[in-house]
DNA sequence: GACCAGATGTACT
DNA sequence: GTACATCTGGTCT
């Protein structure tokens, strides 16, 4: 890619806009990998760049927390607007943020699943607890720890640049550079399970960019 | 690479 | 009350 990003470059993307989370969630998934999460904190801002999401398709997606149209407080957001972030507690000690996705009473969303350090790396090998390589982000719980996003980030506004939100500084990944293939942990979900919705992005291709 | 323990919120009976 | 979860890290092979 081009040089480096400075924290000055990053601190003035626009957020990615509403419109861009309305859109069918494949779509929003496939285009989401690239893009950077920009995260405040108390150490500094953080930039990560996407490396691998999911897709969960709502009411007729086994996998997904909204199967069947099951709706209670914890899905509750994933009901709601698109361009927020539904954050939930899992296996007792690990979170998952998600990206909502289509329109309200649509539930669908994004599993952010995986991402490359941009900017403060030391911050989030830190909060890794001082796990450094390949692995430092390679899953959603160690994204999440990595980010600092907890419940209480549950239900931020994506699309306004403060807490947590999303943005594209141009980065472009190739088609050839994205893996598809069925997601990971859904094995209980019947049919849904065999459905290709992880999107993966190579990554050797990737480290291309990701400076 | 495969296997497994770990810790607790959430959903449903 | 109980089963199980959009997982991770350590251990063993």
């Amino acid at each position: 890619m081009s040089k480096p990003l400075s924290r000055r470059d990053l601190t003035r993307l626009a957020p990615l806009e509403h419109r861009f989370y309305q859109r069918d969630t494949v779509d929003v998934a496939v285009s989401l990998l690239g893009k950077l999460i920009l995260r405040e904190l108390p150490e500094g801002l953080i930039a990560v760049r996407l490396t691998e999401v999911e897709a969960y398709l709502g009411v007729v997606d086994r996998a997904c927390h909204t199967f069947g149209g099951r709706r209670t407080p914890r899905t509750e957001v994933m009901w709601g607007d698109a361009g927020r972030l539904y954050v939930y507690f899992t296996y007792g000690m690990h979170h998952c943020a998600n990206v909502v996705t289509r329109a309200a009473g649509v539930p669908e969303a994004v599993l952010l699943r995986g991402a490359l350090p941009v900017l403060g790396r030391e911050v989030v090998v830190a909060r890794r607890g001082g796990r450094d390589g390949r692995t430092l982000l390679d899953g959603p719980g160690k994204l999440c720890q990595g980010l600092g996003l907890d419940r209480a980030d549950n239900g931020a506004d994506l699309t306004s640049a403060s807490g947590v939100w999303l943005a594209d500084d141009g980065a472009r990944v190739p088609d050839a550079w994205v893996r598809r293939g069925p997601r990971v942990g859904v094995a209980s979900a019947g049919e849904a399970a065999a459905w290709p919705l992880r999107f993966q992005v190579e990554l050797d291709s990737m480290t291309a960019v990701a400076e």
